[in-house]
DNA sequence: CTATTTCACTTGATTAGTCAATTGATAGGG
DNA sequence: CCCTATCAATTGACTAATCAAGTGAAATAG
């Protein structure tokens, strides 16, 4: 019952932030590997993948998507391929990022006290903790 | 910040839902979409897409998997098509249901009191209710 | 009674992801 | 010096979704 609603509030708040990002020709998951990028760079593919909870196999696909678009540069280095953005990623972060943190932000605060807000987070931090440690029930 | 907790968390749970409910050969997708027909059919498309808050494309094409795997039959009834479940469908989801159902449940009951519990599908609600009626920011 | 609108559904092109098999390069062992 | 194990990344086959354009049937307007 709760994970229905929080996977239908998951799906539906995509959406609005896919549609809210459109005015920067961006997609969430762009958004979400870029972001990560310019966090941590210079990284390579499977520390990425690690950050984003995405497989190997995902991240190299989604990379080569952001350099055709010449988001990004991945350049052999030594035995792994180290990322970096362009300046025309970082330029349309650095407008983009303060624009959608305020409208992630507001799914929050416009229904939320900050003291329920703090709640909300503590929780859903033990929930998501437990999540990583879990095992699959026996058949 | 809480937002993307909630995402991490609900992609890392959809994952291990998926790898629990292979043993019934199904996806989180297919089991959502089979549960959504079980309790309301007969249904139509446009309906059964609402519930599950995926386009009506979305929803044609996961019918027709779903059909091609006989676990569902439509018919052509009047305008609209009519959903309903095959006898096979209704046999997996009736052990697959309670088994999926505790083992979301346990993802909150395992680390969350009773209280607790209560509280965070309180403030879920107030924030997926609040996220429908959303408007996006102006440009 | 045809002509247009409307509604339900489908489909082509694309994004995003999974898993499993494969490629490519480096590091050591014999 | 070659052979093998290992690690990073890629790729083929697939599921799942989106949007936008297209189809087909029924409803309504002229």
């Amino acid at each position: 019952m709760i994970w229905v609603r929080i996977s239908r509030f998951t799906s539906h708040s995509n959406q609005l932030s896919n549609e809210f990002l459109n005015r920067f020709e961006l997609t969430i998951a762009q958004f979400d590997v870029l972001m990560q990028v310019r966090i941590h760079q210079p990284l390579n593919q499977t520390e990425l993948a690690e950050k984003v909870t995405v497989t190997q196999g995902g991240i190299s696909r989604m990379l080569a998507r952001l350099e055709k678009e010449g988001y990004i540069v991945r350049k052999q280095d030594w035995k792994t391929k180290s990322i970096r953005l362009t300046p025309k990623a970082e330029a349309i972060l650095e407008r983009a990022f303060p624009e959608q943190s305020a409208f992630q932000s507001s799914f929050f605060d416009e229904v939320l006290s900050e003291e329920e807000q703090k709640t909300l987070y503590a929780l859903m931090t033990r929930v998501h903790k437990h999540s990583l440690r879990k095992e699959l029930p026996p058949e």
